[in-house]
DNA sequence: CTCCCTCGTGTACTTTTTACACTAATTAAA
DNA sequence: TTTAATTAGTGTAAAAAGTACACGAGGGAG
């Protein structure tokens, strides 16, 4: 007990990737800091975790303080904790990231909003610390997430287009899909629900509104996971060509 | 910077969920605690990380320390950090799994070797603070990472026949596979060369032996990933279902 | 020589994925 | 009120991948 107290101890910190979807483009809430080290640059909103919290708790907590929204979905993705990570002693982060609607961030007290600002994922440069590493890892995950399972809707408003769906998907993947094959796909899973209205409000032919059916969702979830989104395919991948040679050999 | 140094620390430790394979078992290597809190009990290996280690490295010692071996498939999974995971005070740790070949699993120093001792991963009791937990997390991350990547050849000695590395992924994945199904796969991404020698020593038809390309698989890994291993369906999935619904509602 | 055991192999069927193009609905402008 | 502009919405056929399934071959043990 007493030597357990002697023990290396490290400043333990949580990071929290937020990401947001508007105007076609994802984003991420990034923060201008006011002190050493990296004044000036943009940085991840993060913090020391608390002796009486949780991980979650501490992610949750600096989502909150800075969008006043609670509840949405969050996951840890990964911790850093390089030797020179800070320069000003060894400290340790868990790198989460969130998804929200945009349309529902309130704006924050005016002392944090001058801060705060949502970056086009596309347009980022250097951050502080290590962050353009843990944005990368936090992408990485939400692509796999994305592909995997139905989490789009945690990104758009409650009614949405498929189109705009299909937008996200392919903003988040950095790719093009096949509208029709999208819809297919994404209807074929029977968790959007046909709100049987229309757009309004727009130059051309509106589109129906959706709404995401949160019981099948929970349903899909107890079930196991069939759901995956693909690109298409360009040329022969290497396993089409090497099976070919493999039957030929074996006839 | 005085601030910085004022705010809470924790200790930080590293736990490494150690995997090998051997006799048909996916096995884990755990230690009787000699120390409280809980006292013989079996945990996960884990230590202190040191201010100037990187965490990776940590996994890495406490890999060597146990097994004196060095350079083998290392991961990290998940932080967990609880407030009151463990009862002297606030820790936090990085939980890590490796992959390592039993055979090459050098005895250890006698006074490691009385307390490490592989255990079948299918008869795990209840282990000390919150290491159950982290075991299933990290059996789930190899579980999806045995269905995506070739990271099989990694458990099993460098010359293996296909029997055997079935055997491996049905253990892992709980699950059994159809023998020709799996071959064809295997076979089709050109990763195992042919030694062309048998095995020896068995009261039967001797098998193949088989080694894994490890240039290939740089390239495979260079390619993007097209590997997965399924298990047989028994019956028709939901999404099946609602995809002939569709269809019959649109004909 | 026979028994016993595991090895190794092919095919037909089902499901999933992919590629691809035109008509419909609405607003804005002429 | 006609026309242009713009996005919405829809089906099908071909290719690829996945699945189910059974038996002769090769070796050791007795």
């Amino acid at each position: 007990m007493e030597e357990f107290n002697n023990y290396f101890k490290s400043a333990f910190t949580v990071d929290n990737v937020i990401f947001g979807f508007d105007n076609g483009d994802l984003k991420v809430l990034l923060i201008k800091r006011g002190e050493e080290p990296y004044t000036g640059k943009w940085a991840l909103p993060g913090y020391f975790v608390y002796p009486n919290e949780d991980l979650d708790t501490a992610a949750n907590r600096i989502l909150e303080e800075l969008t006043s929204i609670k509840n949405v979905y969050l996951e840890q993705v990964k911790t850093f904790g390089a030797v020179n990570r800070h320069p000003f002693g060894r400290v340790i982060t868990v790198a989460f990231f969130s998804l929200i609607k945009i349309s529902h961030y309130n704006l924050q007290p005016a002392s944090i909003a001058k801060k705060a600002q949502w970056h086009s994922v596309s347009k980022i440069g250097d951050l502080a610390f290590d962050h353009n590493e843990i944005l990368a890892a936090c992408l990485n995950r939400l692509k796999w997430l994305v592909r995997t399972r139905p989490v789009g809707f945690e990104l758009l408003p409650p009614k949405f287009t498929l189109t705009e769906l299909q937008h996200l998907y392919e903003s988040i993947l950095e790719t093009e899909l096949d509208k029709r094959n999208f819809r297919k796909k994404i209807l074929s899973m029977n968790l959007l629900i046909d709100l049987e209205e229309s757009q309004e409000g727009v130059a051309h032919r509106p589109a129906r509104l959706y709404k995401f059916d949160k019981e099948k969702y929970k349903q899909f979830l107890a079930e196991g996971f069939n759901f995956e989104v693909k690109e298409s395919k360009k040329k022969e991948t290497q396993k089409t060509l090497s099976r070919k040679k493999q039957l030929q050999a074996n006839p």
